[in-house]
RNA sequence: GUGGGUAUAGCUCAGUUGGUUAGAGCACCAGAUUGUGAUUCUGGGUGUCGGGGGUUCAAGUCCCCUUACUCACCCCA
């Protein structure tokens, strides 16, 4: 052995066998799922401009503050190298924004519903159910504010969910963030509410401390049990909420109920980024207990402007494929008929076993034929015995096994064995791929 | 970034109050009257005991440092 073995970089995984059958099966769901609905796949680049994510997600976010995967713009030095350099996208939401105005779809198409599946990157200490690159899958809608448009977002996300056999037990978490306005509002009377909270003596945790002055809204999801308690009469967003806000919830809830989901008010969604306003929401599967959380969304009408569109309202969700499979795993999910396809696929349909040496290099000239003719076929490569190539040929899964052997070759023959019957025939080699084809 | 746990074969793990040549199961490789899969049988250990230092006559075992993995917090998907 030469040097110490290199290792995959903490929080990635290498993806092969039963996990690749699973990621498959999600990302064929997922793009099934939004396809239906009339979503178009988008792809866009694994990396953009480090200034895009801290304009749409904000300057004060953790994302931005501690989780992102940057690399410096050559040419230049020290701090300016950083700000003007490109950062591994830790989300969707920012680049397919930046597409749609690239795009100019604000006067050509002002409506567009996108989906995407794909890595993103967080630069965080990996734990259970999050990595530093994970799998995503978003839906993003540009274009029209109504309210149906919220729920059918949603309905993707649930559908999604359904599709992968999660039960009538799936719910909808709500809430409005209201607009920016609103929010602004809010913020001021939750600071003036939780001010004295924050005195010398406070009860508050140290960590609510912290979020008063980075960010109000986060004191109302704090999990701790005194804080919880702190919360009690803390002002609604919905005393000071706009009309337009305000009944634009209410539109989105009903539209939900039309959709037979369940539907829950919970006003401690707080979404981490700046960009959201008006709907947020999450879906939940409640018998997963801590990690009920599934998936989350909501609607930003400001973040096109933002990215220097014209004014153009959004609504969408993402789903990270990390704590899908956790959940997944932990119902015993997803169905094995659901995934046997993907496996199948992993199979030769064909093994090729030459008797003898001598006939191997007429039998690959044959598994090649029938390779040509869209046959799946494996044999060996490393001069095993016969009985072992027959080992190989029952490990490997294949139905058949092609059997060369001195006599059958030179009537231009070959034997064919069904590997479950146990049952061989003898047939021209000319006949060989009619006769799997038949089969 | 902070805290806890773990680290012995490809995998899952044993390894006693420190004591001879470090083990098991699974997996893997080869063979069991020369043209056939299971089971069985026989043979094969594939290892820098994560790395470095220390204590000791003696360290996989005790101490220190370090690295990796993992779980949790923060936050999130």
């Amino acid at each position: 052995m030469g040097a110490k073995p290199f290792t995959n970089p903490r929080g990635t995984r290498d993806l092969l066998g039963e996990n690749l059958v699973l990621i498959k099966h999600l990302e064929r769901t997922a793009s099934m799922v939004a396809a239906v609905a009339g979503y178009q796949e988008v792809r866009t680049p694994l990396f953009e401009e480090t200034r895009l994510f801290k304009r749409s997600l904000g300057e004060a976010s953790d994302v931005v503050e501690k989780e992102m995967f940057s690399v410096p713009r050559r040419g230049s030095e020290g701090a300016e190298a950083m700000a003007k350099g490109f950062t591994f996208r830790p989300e969707g939401t920012a680049s397919t924004a930046r597409a749609y105005v690239q795009g100019g779809f604000a006067a050509s198409a002002p409506l567009q519903k996108w989906f995407y599946i794909g890595p993103m990157f967080r630069y965080e200490r990996p734990q259970k159910g999050r990595e530093r690159q994970f799998n995503q899958f978003g839906v993003e809608a540009f274009g029209a504010q109504s309210a149906s448009l919220d729920s059918e977002v949603v309905g993707i996300a649930v559908r999604f969910f359904q599709e992968l056999g999660f039960d009538d037990q799936l719910e909808v978490r709500v809430n409005s963030m209201g607009d920016a306005e609103d929010r602004e509002k809010w913020s001021q009377v939750l600071r003036e509410f939780f001010a004295e909270q924050m005195q010398g003596s406070s009860e508050r945790c140290a960590d609510c401390q912290s979020r008063y002055t980075r960010n109000v809204f986060r004191l109302l999801d704090c999990k701790s049990t005194r804080c919880i308690e702190l919360n009690e009469g803390a002002p609604n967003l919905f005393a000071v909420m706009g009309d337009a806000a305000a009944s634009h919830h209410q539109q989105f809830i009903a539209c939900l109920n039309n959709l037979g989901l369940k539907v829950i008010d919970d006003p401690s969604i707080v979404r981490g980024l700046d960009y959201y306003t008006r709907t947020v929401f999450e879906v939940h599967y409640p018998p997963l207990g801590a990690r009920s959380a599934l998936c989350g969304g909501g609607r930003y009408d400001g973040l096109v402007e933002e990215m220097g569109g014209r004014p153009t309202p959004g609504v969408g969700f993402s789903v990270g494929f990390t704590p899908t499979e956790l959940a997944l795993a932990e119902l015993n999910l997803p169905a094995a008929a659901d995934l046997a396809d993907l496996r199948q696929q992993l199979l030769p349909q064909v093994y090729g076993v030459a008797v003898s040496d001598e006939q191997r290099d007429d039998l690959f000239i044959l598994c090649e034929k029938l390779r040509r003719a869209g046959i799946s076929v494996e044999l060996d490569y490393r001069g095993k015995s016969l009985k072992a190539q027959f080992k190989e040929a029952n490990r490997s899964g294949a139905r058949w096994a092609i059997v060369l052997g001195d006599s059958e070759n030179e009537n231009k023959q070959i034997v064919l064995k069904n590997m479950q019957q146990k049952t061989e025939q003898i047939i021209a080699q000319d006949d060989l791929l009619a006769a799997l084809k038949d089969a």
